[in-house]
DNA sequence: TCGAATTTAATGTGATCACAAACTTTCAAT
DNA sequence: ATTGAAAGTTTGTGATCACATTAAATTCGA
């Protein structure tokens, strides 16, 4: 319950499945707080400082940091201190080009694998995401809108892109929060309407053009936001 | 030196750097390994015969193979046993073309920041790719390889794409080695001698041009191997 | 002789501990 | 008051151990 020493780090604290073991609970922990921003970047991180917030020993913490170092969703000083990275633009440049490039590829290697379930599915999930603009939650809205992408990437049975993308995702975290929160509510449901459509076509150029431009609304929004490069370089 | 007892393994031993920990050490022992095809897919490991088989204790063997696992270098699989994962063609096939999209996008987004100090690093490398054709040491003509694609991609500072590329090379380990075993050795050359051409040039489309053809130089040589599909979903 | 149930061995997990490196604080000397 | 070193604290690392789960071996029954 008591914030660690060092560092008065807050977490969003999730419930633990009885099917998982600690290592697997405080990972998707972790990597939920990361995805959703809820850790500041430049924030340095200790072992033992979360070990002790989420009432574990610092084993499971080791290992999660060690995973979440190799996704790049944390980094390893030199001084073995781990840190959220912190956010370049040009890093972003990156990051966004290659959303692109593996998301449009990884949609159209998966279109000839849609059936009807898959698309049921997606459906489903537009619902929800529409419920949350409605509620105004937005960690449920950043998690369904990765629902969306997952599911539809995951219908070709030997998709290997997928951890890449996710990857993508953590590196990405802080700010597809700010992206999904700022963004004008209508478009995100639309590109996916747009995508969903194409689907049930076949249509595999129409698929990429909405993945893309799903893609590229989230950018420019981030873009758009007012003193959006506060959030760049600087410590906070 | 005595093997494990549930799986004789035999390791390509590394020497151990003075400046990395245990940690680092047995990681880039099993990567090194994986990489260059030593452990067969479908080799079932266990953290406590690879532990004794480097002469250390299970910890560190563990985190090694969580980080592997994550790059999918290996499997864990719902009996927590841990496996090389087998190669099944459409794997394979979406390996490949993932290579090819991102390492395309590597080349040409490295390309501004070429300078000469980095021709001349990579021209080094190539000369020693030569060294090792003529000598016909396989693991140096593998590591090498990579050498000069790695060096050439890090040329842009803000690089996010390279560590997902290393995630596929591992994916592909045990074929990259069948692949430059058995590849016509002049076109390895020829290729790089291209994409440096290109560099000097600053020609975009050549070099993308030359990667693309040097990874499917390599696909080529791997399927015109006989009897390569008894490499794929059998068990060894 | 073959198959199912029980016993035995092996394995992954997670906690605790000792140790070394790095950081922080303290305190004295200039 | 500032700088320097030294003592103390914090942190990551890696080994050992106890425990629950699972695979393997053995035994018993048909």
């Amino acid at each position: 319950m008591q914030a660690s020493k060092s560092t008065n780090l807050e977490l969003l604290m999730l419930e633990r499945a009885a099917s998982q073991n600690t290592n697997q609970w405080v990972y998707q922990l972790l990597r939920t707080n990361l995805l959703c921003g809820k850790v500041q970047p430049g924030l340095p991180l200790t072992i033992r400082g979360v070990a002790e917030a989420l009432g574990v020993s610092p084993m499971p913490v080791r290992e999660a940091f060690h995973r979440l170092a190799c996704e790049g969703a944390v980094e390893v000083k030199n001084n073995r201190r781990v840190i959220v990275p912190i956010m370049t633009a040009e890093k972003f440049s990156e990051l966004c080009d290659l959303r692109i490039l593996l998301e449009t590829h990884a949609a159209q290697s998966a279109l000839p694998y849609i059936r009807d379930p898959d698309i049921v599915s997606l459906e489903l999930i537009d619902g929800k995401i529409d419920e949350a603009v409605q509620e105004g939650n937005v960690e449920n809205m950043s998690l369904l809108n990765q629902d969306f992408h997952r599911t539809l990437y995951s219908a070709n049975p030997f998709q290997i892109v997928v951890p890449l993308i996710e990857s993508l995702w953590l590196q990405l975290g802080p700010f597809s929060r700010i992206a999904i929160s700022k963004l004008e509510k209508i478009y995100i449901v639309d590109r996916h309407v747009e995508a969903i459509a194409a689907l049930k076509q076949q249509n595999s150029f129409a698929l990429r053009r909405a993945i893309e431009a799903d893609i590229r609304d989230g950018i420019a929004s981030i873009n758009s936001v007012e003193g959006i490069h506060n959030y760049f370089e600087g410590v906070a």
